[in-house]
DNA sequence: TCTTGACTGTTATGATATAACATAAGATAG
DNA sequence: CTATCTTATGTTATATCATAACAGTCAAGA
């Protein structure tokens, strides 16, 4: 794992830490005003923890932090706020890993595709529209009605790639 | 779940089944000797359970059927058969489904993306050269360098998409 | 034959996720 | 404002998925 901590000049390609969380955060909050979703506060302050966060964390990892600080303690706190985030395109659950990251460009519509690298771990939010198109494509070349999907890619992300060359 | 009993003269969508099976086990025996896997009882029996199920089987249904005949009765025997085939391009890990299902084209490497129908349970194994080429180009983008990917889709098969039009 | 490495099996445990129910907090109608 | 309905939060308990660690088996090669 590539050092993550706050003094290290590097961080993940793309990440969305502690540089931009700022930012995601007025844009998620705007986003779910306009669509009346009540962003309360165990889900508000998931959000934040998964944007503060490197990488994606799992439910247990979130619900730590939660009860740590004053919500429950019990697994369905954390499944019920992350599972409202997906619902509702503020972040995005990555099937490889059991675990979920906010979304990088809550203020609009998008399919999304992840990059994962398995040396540090990061995980890189891509657009994905073209490859969405395409899979489109192939399901229509057999009658079948896509309603969403999952992409996902693992490898090498920039540094590590580099890093190890 | 529509009806796959033997007796309905209706399958899932590009099922592996019953019509199938033998000549995509023949492909993947042929497959496993060019290779020099080994392709021992419990092995071979596991692909071929995945080959007469319809849609994907999680590693307990597996495990449940391998027992009653008489393999091992734990958890890591079901999981090292299908990760064997996994490994060796005779089976595929659907994770949005926690399950396994056969290659349906074991004779040749390929990249996969599949159809799961919400509605029958049915998974679709399409070529996904194309969208894996696009996946490609993303990642070049940001200098990620692509191992290997996962592209699943939910929605409807055409069978489940017209009985509900 | 003896060693070696790959395979199979077991016990035990870890990790992920949800069902079901009780309480509390917001919204709405009278 | 207050009764009522709805949504959200929290708990206990349990289901589901997956692996670590170790013991026995077996066939191939020295
Ligand atoms: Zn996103
Ligand atoms: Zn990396
Ligand atoms: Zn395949
Ligand atoms: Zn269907």
């Amino acid at each position: 794992m590539t050092d993550h901590s706050p003094e290290a000049g590097f961080c993940c390609p793309d990440h969305s830490g502690t540089s931009q969380a700022q930012a995601i955060l007025a844009q998620a909050e705007a986003r779910a005003r306009e669509a009346g979703l009540r962003l309360t506060p165990v889900r508000r302050r998931t959000l934040e923890i998964l944007l503060e966060a490197h990488g994606a964390l799992g439910a247990y990892e979130v619900l730590e932090r939660l009860a740590a600080e004053g919500y429950g303690t019990q697994p369905p706190v954390a499944y019920r706020a992350l599972n409202f985030l997906v619902e509702n395109g503020l972040a995005h659950r990555i099937r490889r890993l059991n675990a979920f990251t906010a979304c990088a460009q809550p203020a609009h519509e998008h399919r999304a595709a992840f990059l994962i690298c398995e040396s540090c771990d990061s995980v890189t939010e891509a657009r994905a529209d073209g490859m969405t198109r395409a899979l489109g494509a192939a399901a229509d070349a057999v009658g079948f009605v896509l309603a969403r999907s999952t992409i996902e890619a693992v490898g090498l992300c920039r540094a590590c790639a580099q890093g190890r060359a």
